[in-house]
DNA sequence: TAGCTACGAGTCTCCGC
DNA sequence: CGGAGACTCGTAG
């Protein structure tokens, strides 16, 4: 028996006939394998004594050393299939018996009580079956493994009638065959199969049956045509020829990773209707195997391949918080790439692929395989595939669910938890035990400030969990050894999980910083801030409001106790947000900022860290660093009246020879505002906050608005999150304007409008009679008076009353 | 096939006059 | 007709 060592992709219980499996798929250095588990046992626990009801039908029942949360004993009942532990736990829930655990996947359960974050080290034999290693019941244990991923940029054109045009894959990675299929040479590869009925067509490269590998180098086969940058064109005659090609390009290629963009819910959607209108099988899973794809909520897709794990970009990009004005694949590439597609986005794109498939077959395939380049290329940019891969090496959670944040915590917790002798509810089971309150938010007086020093905590809420020993079990420990913390609620000082894991993921955070590893940093600050949200929802097992209300009340106390010891000594704290003060340099400091800041960093470490000692006996771990210095800051007041504005202000930052404004909460950075708002808005603050002219500029704004000047400025943009017909209490302007759209407004998740005479009107119908009182009037002034008031000035003033009351 | 709360602004709608 | 409050959205952290 050998030894290997690889990382599993898929996981998945399998059950037929009453036959059970757990199925892992995976790559190592040999390629792909997968695991197949014949000899583990579904189970629940269920509480000591509990009689079961007639005709259970079970495996085993047997006595374990847990109790459930309020430290009553339970039994683990085996079972020989997850329908036979469904069936059980229905009928002993019908008789009121609870169950824990219950809705534990199984194959989640194996992983997280090996610890297995995915990389592994297995012993065993295998068999090839499809093509592929099968092992099975072999022993594993966990062991770190990155593997090189083989990653496939997926597109697919089509016509307006349904018919599918082209498929065009762009491959970088290792190929199980190609170029070079025996040195294993990495590729980069494109490849286009095209419907062309006239074309004398090509062979199809030679379709790959259950249980086999292809035998031919599809890529170098002899009929194909040359497309720009290493691609290849092959034309088919008819689409179940192209369809059944496909089959064997993905054979060949065996790609770990598909990617593309709406890839899930658009390109394998319309590929598995098509393969099922032709009766053919949707075989694109390692050793042939079909995919699962559904809708998970509304516009949210998943798919489960065999083998292969899919990643679409603008979810992944969301996830990992990158913002754009829109998802559209041309914005995000010629943000990130700096170009755009070659279909430009003036151009009406239906029609374009539709004239490009009558006229010009093959510059289709290059558009095609283009935008598979352009989603690799924003891959790349970005590193998403890494950073995916990151963030379920560190949760232990597959790449493709790496978001969930109530599985990842679960997947953290349950395995320890157990070791601690508890058990934990079916999440059925659990309901909100209240809300909690969070960060605390205070401003001073609103108006201009100068030489102000941000200070923030560094990962606050993590930063509490672990001095304070916030977690569910020292919670339900709380009565050995206790401590109170500043909000009441007391646990355990000795008991506990989370801090001991705060603590190991902060350590190696700040070893990926060394590395230079950012993508690893991120995950862990990801996971990190992940757990005090769940803990306070119901729709997670270990929910209990009074975690999260100790975390943001422990949260509270310390930002109050930061303010009152800078006005202790003496300086003006003028604002703060759950984990930041804002202040007042006093003015010796200015000259030497960075020497001052470093000085009250380590004062107010100090003191917290002596006062937790004093007043709770333990060890702070919380740190307050030196965020930013604003030569400038405003804080605007409330638009009703002259208290300051919370979550909103703008400040210059001046480093060296960098000079930067900083917009938070205003419109400046909010989408629902349109650019000519926004572009004021950064303009006047950096006139006033250069000293410069603005009366003139604002008096030429107006007349220049007056003058068209700015009507591609004049935009609003705005979400509907319901259907427009379904806004029944109030219609707010932008449903008004979407209703006006009527059936074409189906679906639409956001809407363009611009105001007019007749009242909001989407973008693209006809609007010659702007309404330009109104942008004056709401775009311009509300953000003018906002700073004005503070200078003396008033923009009725400047602008002359009259013009604005009058309609022209 | 469910992380959290705090906050501001604009507009609409209702209600009392 | 004016004010209060609800509704909706987008944002900060």
């Amino acid at each position: 028996m050998a030894t290997y060592k690889g990382y599993i992709l898929t996981r998945e219980c399998l059950e037929d006939g009453g036959r059970r499996r757990l199925h892992f798929t995976g790559i190592g250095r040999d390629g792909p394998f997968e695991i197949v588990i014949t000899n583990n046992r579904p189970l629940f626990f269920i509480p000591r004594g509990t009689v079961f009801p007639q005709r259970l039908a079970y495996l085993e029942r047997r006595q374990v050393d847990l109790t459930d949360f309020t430290g009553n004993p339970v039994d683990a009942v085996y079972f020989r299939t997850q329908n036979d532990l469904y069936r059980a736990r229905d009928r002993l829930k019908a008789q009121g018996t609870p169950t824990f655990e219950a809705d534990v996947r199984p194959e989640e359960r194996f992983l997280m009580e090996r610890f297995i974050h995915g990389g592994i080290e297995f012993e065993g034999d295998f068999n090839r079956v499809g093509g592929i290693r099968q092992f099975v019941n072999p022993r594993m244990r966990a062991k770190t493994f990155q593997p090189q991923f083989s990653v496939l940029s997926l597109d697919i054109e089509t016509g307006q009638k349904g018919e599918l045009y082209s498929i065009a894959g762009h491959f970088q990675g290792r190929p199980a065959l190609g170029p070079h299929p025996d040195d294993g040479e990495s590729c980069d590869v494109g490849v286009v199969l095209l419907l062309d009925a006239d074309h004398e067509a090509t062979d199809p490269p030679p379709h790959v049956k259950n249980g086999e590998r292809p035998r031919e180098d599809v890529l170098l086969g002899k009929r194909y045509e040359h497309l720009p940058d290493k691609g290849v064109l092959f034309r088919f005659k008819t689409e179940k020829k192209l369809l059944t090609a496909f089959l064997s390009v993905m054979g060949a290629l065996d790609p770990d990773i598909i990617i593309g963009w709406h890839v899930i819910g658009f390109d394998l959607m319309f590929l598995e209707n098509k393969y099922k209108a032709w009766g053919l099988p949707f075989a694109i899973g390692r050793a042939g195997g079909p995919p699962r794809i559904f809708e998970v909520r509304k516009g949210v897709f998943r798919a489960d391949i065999p083998g292969r794990i899919v990643i679409d970009g603008p979810p992944a990009l969301r996830a990992a918080f990158y913002s754009f004005e829109n998802f559209r694949l041309e914005t995000v590439a010629s943000e990130l790439l700096g170009q755009g597609k070659d279909i430009d986005a003036k151009t009406d794109k239906v029609a374009e692929i539709e004239r490009r498939y009558q006229e010009d077959k093959k510059s289709l395939a290059s558009y095609n395989l283009q935008d598979c380049r352009l989603v690799s290329g924003i891959f790349s940019k970005t590193g998403l595939v890494d950073l995916t891969f990151k963030r379920a090496f560190i949760s232990g959670l597959p790449m493709d669910r790496v978001g969930m944040s109530v599985a990842a915590f679960d997947f953290f917790m349950l395995p320890r938890m157990h070791r601690h002798g508890v058990v934990a509810p079916n999440v059925q089971d659990v309901e909100s035990t209240g809300s909690a309150a969070g960060g605390w938010v205070f401003v001073k007086s609103p108006g201009f400030y100068e030489h102000v020093a941000v200070f923030d905590f560094k990962s606050l809420y993590p930063s509490i969990i672990r001095t304070f020993k916030i977690d569910p079990l020292s919670r339900l420990r709380a009565y050995i050894d206790p401590l109170d913390t500043p909000v009441g609620t007391s646990f355990s000082r000795t008991e506990h999980i989370l801090p001991a894991a705060i603590t190991e993921l902060m350590a190696k955070r700040e070893q990926a910083k060394k590395d230079k590893d950012p993508h690893l940093s991120q995950a862990i600050k990801i996971l990190m801030n992940s757990f005090y949200g769940v803990m306070g929802t119901p729709g997670c097992r270990f929910h209990d409001h009074r975690l999260p209300a100790a975390i943001t009340g422990t949260g509270q106390w310390v930002l109050k106790l930061t303010r009152d010891h800078f006005e202790k000594h003496g300086y003006d704290v003028l604002y703060g947000d759950t984990d930041s003060v804002f202040v007042q340099l006093k003015r010796g400091e200015r000259f030497d900022a960075d020497k001052a800041v470093r000085k009250l960093v380590r004062r107010i470490n100090t003191f917290i860290a002596d006062t937790i000692k004093t007043a709770f006996g333990l060890e702070s771990h919380l740190e307050l660093e030196f965020e930013r210095h604003f030569m400038k800051l405003f804080i605007p007041a409330l638009r009703g009246g002259g208290e300051g504005a919370k979550k909103r202000y703008v400040g210059l930052v001046a480093e060296a020879e960098n000079e930067e404004l900083v917009f938070t909460g205003l419109e400046f950075v909010r989408s629902d505002w349109t650019r000519l708002a926004r572009n004021f808005q950064y303009d006047l603050f950096d006139r006033i906050f250069h000293d410069r002219e603005v009366i003139d500029w604002i008096r030429g704004m107006v007349s220049d608005i007056r003058r068209q000047v700015y009507d591609d400025d004049l935009i609003y943009r705005k979400r509907l999150r319901k259907a427009p017909a379904e806004y029944v209490k109030v219609v707010p302007p932008h449903v008004k304007a979407a209703r006006l759209l009527g059936p074409r407004a189906e679906g639409l998740k956001e809407i363009r409008y611009v105001m007019t005479q007749r009242g909001p009107i989407p973008q693209e119908l006809p609007h010659d009679d702007l309404d330009y009182t109104h942008y004056i009037e709401k775009q311009l002034k509300p953000i003018a008076d906002a700073v004005l008031q503070f200078l003396g000035l008033s923009f009725s003033d400047i602008v002359g009353g009259r013009q604005l009351t009058l309609f022209p």
